[in-house]
DNA sequence: TATTTTCCTTAAGTTTTTCTTAAATATGGC
DNA sequence: GCCATATTTAAGAAAAACTTAAGGAAAATA
């Protein structure tokens, strides 16, 4: 876990040093905006502590620019301001959190713990079968590229094939996947549906097999 | 953005209720412990502010009971202790932030936009869409450069869907995001709302995912 | 507090998209 | 060629989404 902090204040700045040491993180410091923006630029950084009081730049501005970069890095903003107005700002800037000088070692230590557990969050589901790509989310399609909407009927369908490539379907068992009881129907829905299908994905996709229903086409 | 906040001084969380409400947030609110648990348990919150001082439950036991939940709610700790161990086991017993009382509503604010960000992929204040500009703190959007005046339900819903682009959400996820508890609605209230954001902000930034709900669409 | 203004919810009307149906055409197996 | 099954087409019905307007609620202003 590797911190950088960017602070002015020597004796102030050599204590946090220790006692983030101490508490088993890489910390590297810097003590003006300008070091602390190379060190930024160059590292794999989990924490960030900024000072806002720097001799050089705003530390605001710092932290939009820093911000800019896109990475993800927690910031945990350091400062003898106590003001309201700073504090919101900060917050706002794309800070995570907010202490004021003087501050107790043992609270910075807690509040990075909290930033350090951060987890990332999970991906959108997709399904890919061949060439095709299914959002699953968005009943959005892709194939070879380009996007296709498909309906609700359709969706369902593609989406009851693709949860078993290679598996046949009666044409009864899909319906089962697109109504509820009590909502049969007796008319030949699902083939305009497979048809509507095919004209937007392709006539390979979806094959028939005669006499028993319908598959989707993994292979060749 | 749905709030939930277990507090039993009546007064202050009256206050802070209003003020949450008036920022555009669904607020519930529980006055005990056992009350705050129903409704963690219950609801699609986003955030949680919890009172350490309950009558009947210490509050960083309840903390841990509703860590041990697993969902990765966001938890602002709110008390009158001011002691650093307080702030410290506080933080260590799953909360992600804590302020201390008497606080300013400003910065209660503030914090609760830096914990509404955490489990959002784009951390930054300012999201950019297109050709929209999108500052959560300030609830101003532009289109083009051009600033744009969203009142409140509307921005409650540009944010929610800003906070997932390219999920959709249905209208009774966006729904619970607008109102509390006891505040239901049975309208297409979520359908006008979009209809006026469409106009203001063009007509292709809310694509509409027809039989789900709606999604921010980056592209096309 | 009273007044004005803005905003929110409803509900009904309109438009667009999708679904079902049924009939016409095509295809495969015998 | 004949029968059964599959595909295509088109039209009306149904469903979902969009638009509009009005009355009431809430917020802002005086």
């Amino acid at each position: 876990m590797r911190v950088l902090l960017i602070e002015d204040d020597i004796s102030l700045a050599d204590g946090t040093v220790k006692a983030l040491r101490r508490a088993g993180y890489a910390v590297d410091h810097a003590a003006t905006g300008k070091e602390g923006r190379r060190y930024f630029e160059a590292g794999q950084l989990d924490i960030l502590i900024l000072d806002l009081g720097l001799p050089d730049i705003d530390g605001l501005v710092l932290l939009r620019e820093l911000r800019q970069l896109q990475t993800g890095v927690p910031v945990l903003i350091l400062t003898a301001r106590d003001a309201l107005t700073d504090k919101v700002s900060g917050l706002d800037a794309g800070a995570d959190d907010y202490l004021t000088k003087p501050f107790a070692f043992e609270e910075l230590l807690a509040r990075i713990r909290v930033l350090s557990r951060r987890n990332t969050p999970a991906r959108e589901p997709e399904l890919k079968i061949g060439n095709v790509l299914i959002n699953i989310a968005s009943h959005e399609v892709q194939l070879d590229g380009e996007v296709q909407k498909l309906s609700r009927r359709e969706f369902a369908i593609l989406r009851a094939l693709a949860d078993r490539p290679g598996q046949v379907f009666s044409r009864e068992q899909l319906e089962e996947k697109l109504y509820s009881w009590g909502d049969e129907v007796t008319s030949n829905t699902v083939d305009v549906h497979v048809h509507n299908l095919r004209k937007k994905l392709g006539h390979t996709l979806i094959k028939n097999i005669r006499g028993v229903g319908f598959i989707l086409g993994s292979t060749e």
